[in-house]
DNA sequence: CATGAATGAGAGTTCATTCAT
DNA sequence: GATGAATGAACTCTCATTCAT
């Protein structure tokens, strides 16, 4: 009833993910003074927990007894929190793409800026964020993959969130060939497509070869060939 | 020692491949003659099941129910031909290895090119078979996500796949700058990993929007901006 | 020792419970003056909350949380009141059997009348009870179905409840034969048999057919039936 | 695909019912030759494994893991031969109804008789019935109370069940009223109502103190109660 | 060559119960 | 007097795997 299901902490900032990373597997448990306190922490360790797990081993492969542990808690003690696996998913996807799509479009939107501005913008924001926060990202790309043709709700979810991104790319593609900014006669659509695929591969390389690649070098590759395409 | 186990017919060919897809979803028996044409046929309606529904749901989310339901047979039919679920995955990455990787290089290597060709036609060929073997290439792309991280026997399998198509590009990229064939100043493994970020990405948003992707012409933007990268 | 255990309210009265159920389903929390006043709203809301609850989904089927939603508290709140919901159960049982069985036969038994003025007065007491209190009577009877051939303890205290309603039967037509009153073949306990059968069968029939179904008519027949029985 | 499920065996007759009541908790295996032998003793020992457990604890208090250890299999052997554990319910519904209610009321129909005539003919058919498989009837009686006013399947398939009783009766005190055969002011429906609920009420008490009860009697006493009413 | 029966481990989920605050 | 967090056991159901036939 008044179980504090369905509103998985919108506290979660940048600096604490990072930290989350850094520390071992299984959290300590930091013994909160207050009711308040232990529920935010809890709601905290789930979440990472989680999301740590789904981006390592995929959604499915990761079961409730592992985000459990890892949340330094019990199967029953993370259902005190959620309501159902797929809602936990669907709760970080949510947020996640409030984030790393909705925010940034609209922080950029709201600055004058010409097409091809706005777009270069785009690309550093998302970047900005997936050096930060690197495990949402990933969640983001490996749940397209994952969830890819299926018929669940998350599905439909995830289909959404990159529709919101193509979209983006789109109208300011379009804004720009009206102003003669772009003069490429790639279709706009096709266009999108090749920043999506762009984005997702280039994560997933990174993801997988985070040791051994230049990140701040593929960036900058991605905007040129990006760019490039587009003149 | 009961059965055949571990060797999954080599003799599948790109044909059948694309022909199978455009049957329904049960195959069916043909009633062979001999014992050998009857093994074949199973094998091979075991692996184009396994196949469809592997890069469909994913390998973890498949049950062997269904890659016997999808070939005609049932779960101890498929056991009869596979040993483990895992073997019959590692038995498809090789054989797609050696098609879309080693073979492509071998046949490359054996003309002579430059550099510059040697990437084109490398680039090409990929893309050609992808067009005739859609399904083989994306459980590639597709796998290497489900298995990223994890540290079963299909990860190092799927890793090693990976390695050879970036130590074919970087040696070519390396041989072009000998040669001022390439005169970016990008690390070669920095181009190599944008080639396949690239790769994965496209396959993967193809895959997704077949239906409203102009396939060749992705095809084109993607050559483009790579060998835009390297000059 | 940490709360008033094991004392739930005997101050029920029918009209309260008629009361409660034409409220509606959660009950508001009057913001009652005093402690005691306090505790016995809530012991009150408890005891309607799994009464109802009890009665339209069973016992087992019931959780402690809906009873505590339906009693405007939460688990926690309702476990203060209640150490086991075995307990709850047992005392709402016990009531029952006081008010439903006891207290009717003592008051019969405290007026001079005949065997057969007896057994009538007994089924008029028990229907009217039923009209007042229908939940109760439910109870009863849907738990004896309930807990039929268990062994715990729930099982034995319904046996003996109806155990005390065979014994006051079996001894009124004792008492009837004996004084030529009744002139019935029937074995008096087979006649307290016949009338438990149709007490538990009218019940349950009125329960799931309350709308299609003429009270007052059933109750007639009941009663007829079961004097022609003993003529 | 091809498993077994849904068909629940229909070769069980009140012989085997009888018989395996008398035997041990526990069913031995008696080590079947060929596969259709072993398949249908597992059939029938889940079926009458689940009959025992439901009747004796419920439907909804009755795991899967007791229904499997009644019927000498593991729970995963259960679930080879059941898709669901409502579905078996179900198909343990339709058959005795089909039994109990169906075939009864055809074979009746089939024969040239009186109203009159027509209902002690049911009477006595479901009193048979009982007599060889008691829990078959008490399945259903018992079922009727667990499943009122809930709203899953079974609950609207006990409903039609009664339905169909109910019908039966109405129609025949119809036609009796109509022939001048009853003469009772009783309402159709009410009447019905009474037979049902005597029907239950019997069965329920009988099962309860099968060993004090003289079942023969009883029975006598419901057809005379019940024909009395109706004249 | 293949089936069908069966196992056992583990998944997601629910819930009575405890307890610090 | 009551809350909210948490546990642990039990439940339904799935699935890779084995094996007699």
């Amino acid at each position: 009833m008044r179980s504090p299901r369905n509103d998985l902490s919108k506290t979660l900032t940048p600096k604490k993910a990072a930290k989350a990373k850094s520390q071992r597997s299984v959290a300590q448990k930091p013994k909160p003074r207050t009711n308040r306190e232990s529920r935010e922490d809890s709601v905290d360790r789930i979440y990472h927990s989680a999301l740590r797990l789904f981006v390592q081993q995929g959604y499915r492969s990761t079961s409730i007894d592992q985000i459990a542990a890892g949340a330094g808690l019990t199967k029953g003690g993370v259902y005190f929190y959620i309501s159902k696996k797929e809602h936990l998913m669907a709760q970080m996807l949510d947020e996640i793409a409030g984030r790393y799509i909705d925010a940034v479009i609209a922080e950029i939107e709201a600055r004058k800026l010409t097409a091809q501005e706005r777009l270069v913008a785009f690309m550093h924001s998302q970047v900005s964020f997936a050096l930060e926060c690197p495990e949402e990202v990933m969640l983001l790309v490996m749940s397209s993959v994952e969830f890819s043709k299926s018929d669940d709700m998350l599905t439909k979810k995830i289909d959404v969130i990159y529709e919101r991104m193509r979209k983006f790319v789109v109208q300011t593609i379009e804004e720009g060939l009206a102003n003669k900014v772009f003069k490429t006669k790639l279709h706009p659509y096709a266009a999108a497509s090749f920043y999506v695929a762009t984005h997702d591969g280039m994560m997933l390389e990174w993801y997988r070869r985070a040791a051994q690649i230049d990140g701040p070098e593929l960036v900058r590759v991605f905007r040129e060939a990006f760019l490039g395409v587009l003149s």
